[in-house]
DNA sequence: GACTTTTGCTAAAACGCTTGAACAACGCCT
DNA sequence: AGGCGTTGTTCAAGCGTTTTAGCAAAAGTC
């Protein structure tokens, strides 16, 4: 439904945008054409060259003439000219499959757009021939840069052709050190915090259930708990921390070995773990807060926030992480070579975990 | 690290890839310099015209001469030419911010690869200003068409620049039907597939928790309903629906209506439902699936694979959705311009219902 | 041997835009 | 009146391709 406006006493013809309906696309030319200058004068309006100088009336004559026509600058012939484009390639091994990685799409996208970029993205599920077909379409697309992540933080080979652009890896890291700019998540940082939640909880002694999958997020996570302790004066015992396969099953696993080590909070490496605990710990008649606290990491969402008690628990800053990936490409944010920019992963509080009640 | 092969009675020099390390650019004219032919030439040989008369020891060179260089086309250049490229624009109301609609990404993304496409994404947050930007931005960049997506099942207007282009409407559709192509899950079929599943499993009186807000999903799902129990020969028992807000408190908080109508089976509305659900049974000493059988819909991995038990329940197939979407677009799949084409729900059974032991 | 075909390749225009140099017209200063 | 700085605008080259028409040489044909 097309609703007309009114305009009596409006010299002007009403505006019809020509561009729709697909015919032909709008050239600058016949913008030029139109308002009798030459296209030269209209890339210089449309572009606002500062030391440009056009005078005003022609100025309003070309934008009229723009809107008249619904013109369209086409990108393509832009991009030919100044040699690189708008746009930022995203390469990933499965961020857009995993439920929760798919928040560094999210994150690269805004931030990308925030400074005039568009994402173009491409899923490789790991396959080694697709990833390079991908980077060679971004390469051939003359994109200002890519982004290399992956869905978990892992260290990673840097593929040939991406040393052709400019690149940053994201949730990923070159095992040889200060071979590539890089932005992981902080997870010794997280562990600490995963673990001052049950500290400030009022727990001293505090079970770990660390993955049995080597990972930086098994070494890390562990410092923190370690840092944690450490901090608050508590030695560090060994026989509290346990291991298991980092998922619902690994979780449920656990209970027994838990429940013999007689502790009243404990952190899991991950929240599917957590869950599994919680189903766990139900079957043996205990409630949590009040018999067991329990914290995970991750901050699923999907899991974390819709336990029964909601788990406390500790972000993946995935989204941050897509956007620092940005910034850091694009030299806004500084980028040590030597190491990879680690990122904070943030406490998040819910009701698995007590308020202190100082005795 | 770098290999150097031995090349040893090797005449041919090693190939050093001219373009590593991001000087300038290498363009068609460098290659047909070193071959010793025209640009024309190279251009026929790297695009395998057909009806080209290129003699074969031409083409080697040239062949020779790109791999030297390590030559790559500025697909700029060509889209110029051509008129359109190799981009299709996937704009979204939020898909990449929530977890499983995310897979409406990845399946777009699949089959536009599989084409030779690749996905220009947007995420607008159902900001208008964003989204009309980022319809500019993908008009600009020539996408052969968009792909326009809503994270939940919905009705939408059509924004006035999106008919500029070559779209399809992807989980959503225009309430003027006939307005535009467009592919939405089949809430209907799967409603009915879940009933069934509690059918199969031996159960007569079912009762179906729906959601009280209003949208496609509650009328599909209902409907579904209701064709399974009419082909099972089951009258419709308004009684056996009841409603509730579609999260796991409303599954929790539906508990005790629902005991009091004394039914074996429920059919809800979403799997969060269900995952409330489970935790009001349990809390009334009831099993699943011996004492209640439970069925959800959405399969959303996180929460129906790993609740205990496992949730039966029916896929919402987003990868399909952004699949046939692309395919849609691409003309490779037929698209009626009357209404929606619709994607079928696949059953998903788990261990929430228990197999059916005629009596 | 004069012709037509076939084969292999190239010249050059076009795609839509940007941009530095050039230019015409004008007012201002001496 | 001559020179000069300003102002507003255009010229034309160039970005890296594709593609059609056309040309020269080689190969067939009778």
């Amino acid at each position: 439904m097309i609703s007309q406006e009114k305009n009596s006493g409006n010299a002007a013809a009403p505006i019809v945008h020509a561009a729709v309906g697909r015919a032909h696309p709008v050239t600058l030319r016949e913008v030029a054409e139109l308002a009798g200058v030459s296209t030269a004068t209209v890339s210089l309006v449309i572009n606002k060259k500062k030391n440009a100088r056009i005078a005003d009336e022609t100025r309003q004559r070309v934008t009229e003439a723009i809107a008249q026509l619904g013109y369209r600058p086409n990108a393509m012939a832009k991009t030919l000219v100044s040699g690189t484009s708008k746009f930022i390639g995203l390469v990933a091994d499965g961020v857009a499959t995993t439920p929760f990685a798919g928040q560094i799409i999210h994150g690269a996208q805004d931030e990308a757009w925030k400074h005039g970029y568009a994402l173009l993205i491409a899923n490789t599920e790991g396959n080694q021939d697709l990833e390079k077909d991908a980077i060679a379409m971004m390469l051939e697309y003359k994109v200002r840069g890519i982004l290399y992540s992956t869905w978990f933080h892992r260290p990673t080979d840097i593929p040939d052709t991406l040393r052709e652009a400019d690149f940053v890896l994201v949730n990923c890291f070159s095992p040889d050190a200060g071979a590539a700019r890089a932005v992981v998540p902080d997870e010794a940082q997280g562990g600490q915090s995963a673990t001052e939640i049950l500290l400030r909880g009022g727990h001293r002694r505090i079970a770990f259930i660390n993955t049995t999958t080597p990972a930086p997020a098994k070494d890390g996570r562990l410092q923190g708990y370690k840092d944690a302790l450490e901090a608050a004066g508590i030695p560090f015992d060994p026989d509290l921390v346990l291991e298991a396969y980092p998922d619902q099953e690994g979780g449920y696993g656990a209970t027994q070995d838990l429940l013999e080590l007689g502790v009243g909070a404990v952190y899991c490496y991950n929240d599917r773990m957590a869950m599994g605990l919680y189903d766990g710990l139900r079957e043996n008649g205990l409630s949590i807060p009040e018999d067991i606290a329990v914290v995970g990491f991750d901050n699923q969402e999907v899991i974390a926030a819709h336990l029964r008690p909601p788990l406390s628990t500790v972000s993946l800053p995935h989204y941050e992480l897509g956007a620092a990936g940005v910034r850091m490409l694009l030299g806004l944010d500084a980028a040590p070579l030597e190491s990879a920019v680690k990122i904070a992963c943030p406490a998040v509080e819910r009701d698995s975990v007590a308020v202190h009640s100082p005795a």
